[in-house]
RNA sequence: UGGGGCGUCGCCAAGCGGUAAGGCACCGGGUUUUGAUCCCGGCAUGCGCAGGUUCGAAUCCUGCCGCCCCAGCCA
């Protein structure tokens, strides 16, 4: 399965296997500080993707070891999510799992000389790191007894000390030009409710001493993390040199996803939400899963993104347009349907009869899906810019006394525009040409357009939202992303959408020549029907403007 | 100015000494009752720059240049 990708990760675990390693174990090892967002669906896939391939499996790992910023609502839309995207994880298992474990290899560590409780202050501990270009000096507290250091972390796990009273030290080398290997902090005092052990602990192990050693503890044969943590690994290494654990896995470091006219930074989602630009985490405009799921990004789509964008050390950011294409992709054999988003009443002067029932399949080119059925009589709405009084040179939709085919419907020709007192076309009066019904036309005529349209008789009435990006520039900051913020980005127009899309189960439509849409998951009601535009359609018409 | 990375077409990305894959985007053309889909074709004498090694270099060597990350008791 899936033999066909390559990239120096899956290179790397070829290699591994063939020289005898043994299965493959990875883990997606997210904070339940936040929403997921597109930018995790790169490792989510690559971790999951590379075990799927080799037959291994993938741990989900929550990271919980900051107790203020972390909660189970974040726990379970993270699952929600993963599950989503179509992934089947081992666990859940968490960092707080171990924290026993963990504080005996901290133990351990303190026994073997290799950490020491410091009673520096923060600010002072920053100030004695040195600088990039100095070293640090040596803690005063560095050469405490072992008998002392164990003492006092004890009394610390014990709750004996206030916050930043004292903290665990790696003792490793105050000179060395990676700030990381400076004595790290390993424990901190937090008196904080964690949302899983509650107040069991005051004392909470850093991401350092933490992830390599539940990856160990785990099993984990690859551990698959972006570029920002390189400079981490010497320590990664450094923490299981030194304890007692027989297993070392080796940490792999990749680039992150980054793509045009999105922000990823949790801070900055927060602002947008907080700030009222948009609705919520889960705003179709989001970049959020949660959001992209809303709008109709299917996780089809967003797998394919991450297969097309492939796997390297290179910092990059990708068009959105790559992004739609794979939605586009994924969503062309939904079911075809026909909506009106700007309407303009048509009247068919020589329409007598009582309203007609057309037939049209719900996919052209998948007869499989069936039909629908939809009704044609003397009064239908079509979108106003399928009409044009004074068109451009190849123009294709109806002019005045021009003719143009409906889709799936007859032939109408345009006999009368219909203006009010300030000038805007109110209806247009048209003849429809009897003998030209689609799939049996014998008028002969060739109109050189097809537009879309729905009977007024019956068309039911929707919201139909339409979006664009979030930002006018593809490179949003912190700094900036309130200035850049589009102000068009959402978009809602009452519609008319033909009554088989609302009684259709199905919950994501093409609606001809507007684009790809689907039922709002919170806001749908049949007897009010809110769509989101998913993405437009592909449009290659360009009228060549002076 | 310390350390760690990265530089191949507008955006991704193969390539690992034998003479620049592929995708997206873009541009042409064909089919089409969606200006969609689908199908064809075009799109890097050049791989950050400059030297060097070699019969031969994007690939090896040397020296530059540019960009990113690191000085949280965040992850």
């Amino acid at each position: 399965m899936a033999a066909d990708l390559r990239d120096f990760i899956r290179d790397r675990i070829r290699r591994d296997l063939d020289g005898g390693g043994a299965g493959v174990v990875t883990r997606f090892p997210p904070e339940p500080n936040g929403y997921l967002h597109v930018g995790h669906s790169k490792s989510i896939c690559l971790n999951f993707g590379v075990a799927q391939e080799f037959g291994g499996k993938t741990y989900l790992r929550y990271d919980d070891t900051n107790p203020e910023r972390e909660s189970t609502d974040f726990v379970e839309a993270i699952q929600n999510d993963v599950a989503w995207l179509g992934f089947d994880w081992e666990g859940p298992t968490f960092a707080s799992d171990y924290f026993e474990e963990l504080y005996r290899f901290a133990e351990q560590l303190i026994e073997r000389g290799k950490a020491y409780v410091c009673s520096l202050t923060a600010d002072e501990i920053r100030r004695t790191r040195g600088t990039l270009t100095e070293p640090g000096t040596p803690s005063p507290h560095r050469d405490r007894a072992i008998a002392e250091n164990l003492d006092l972390f004890r009394r610390m796990r014990a709750g004996e000390f206030p916050d930043g009273e004292h903290v665990l030290r790696a003792r490793i080398d105050m000179a060395s030009p990676n700030v990381n290997m400076r004595d790290p902090i390993l424990y901190r005092i937090r008196h904080a409710t964690h949302h899983r052990t509650g107040d069991d602990w005051c004392i909470y192990p850093m991401y350092d001493f933490t992830h390599c050693i539940c990856d160990a503890l785990e099993g984990i044969t690859h551990s698959l993390c972006t570029l920002e943590f390189e400079d981490h690994r010497p320590l990664y290494d450094w923490v299981l040199d030194n304890i007692a654990v027989n297993f070392h896995p080796p940490q792999i470091e990749f680039s992150r996803l980054e793509v045009e006219y999105v922000v990823m930074s949790k801070r900055l989602f927060a602002a947008l939400v907080d700030g009222g630009h948009v609705t919520g985490w889960d705003d179709p405009r989001m970049p959020t899963l949660a959001g992209m799921r809303r709008r109709g990004y299917t996780p089809a789509a967003i797998r394919e993104l991450c297969r097309r964008i492939g796997v390297t050390k290179s910092e990059n950011r990708i068009e959105y347009e790559l992004l739609e294409f794979c939605v586009r992709r994924d969503l062309e054999r939904a079911p075809r349907g026909m909506a009106v988003l700007d309407p303009l009443r048509v009247v068919l002067t020589n329409f007598q009869a009582a309203a007609e029932t057309l037939s049209a399949a719900w996919h052209p080119q998948h007869p499989d899906l069936g039909n629908r059925e939809m009704t044609f009589s003397e009064v239908l709405y079509i979108d106003r810019d399928d009409f044009m009084e004074t068109p451009p040179p190849k123009y294709r939709r109806l002019t005045p006394s021009g003719m143009v085919r409906l889709r799936y419907g007859y032939i109408i020709i345009c006999d009368e525009v219909v203006k009010d007192a300030a000038g805007t076309i109110v209806e247009l009066r048209c003849r429809y040409v009897p003998e030209s019904k689609s799939g049996s036309d014998t008028s002969g005529l060739k109109p050189k357009g097809v537009i879309h349209w729905v009977d007024a008789g019956t068309a039911q009435a929707a919201s139909v939202r339409l979006y664009e990006r979030l930002f006018t520039e593809a490179n949003p900051t912190s700094a900036n992303y309130l200035e850049v913020l589009n102000p068009n980005s959402l978009r809602v127009m009452d519609g008319w959408v033909e009554p088989a899309v609302v009684a259709s189960g199905e919950r994501a439509f093409q609606f001809e020549r507007l684009g790809y849409f689907v039922k709002d998951d919170v806001d749908y009601a049949p007897a009010r029907p809110v769509f989101n535009r998913t993405v437009a359609l592909r449009d290659s018409y360009k009228p060549k403007v002076p």
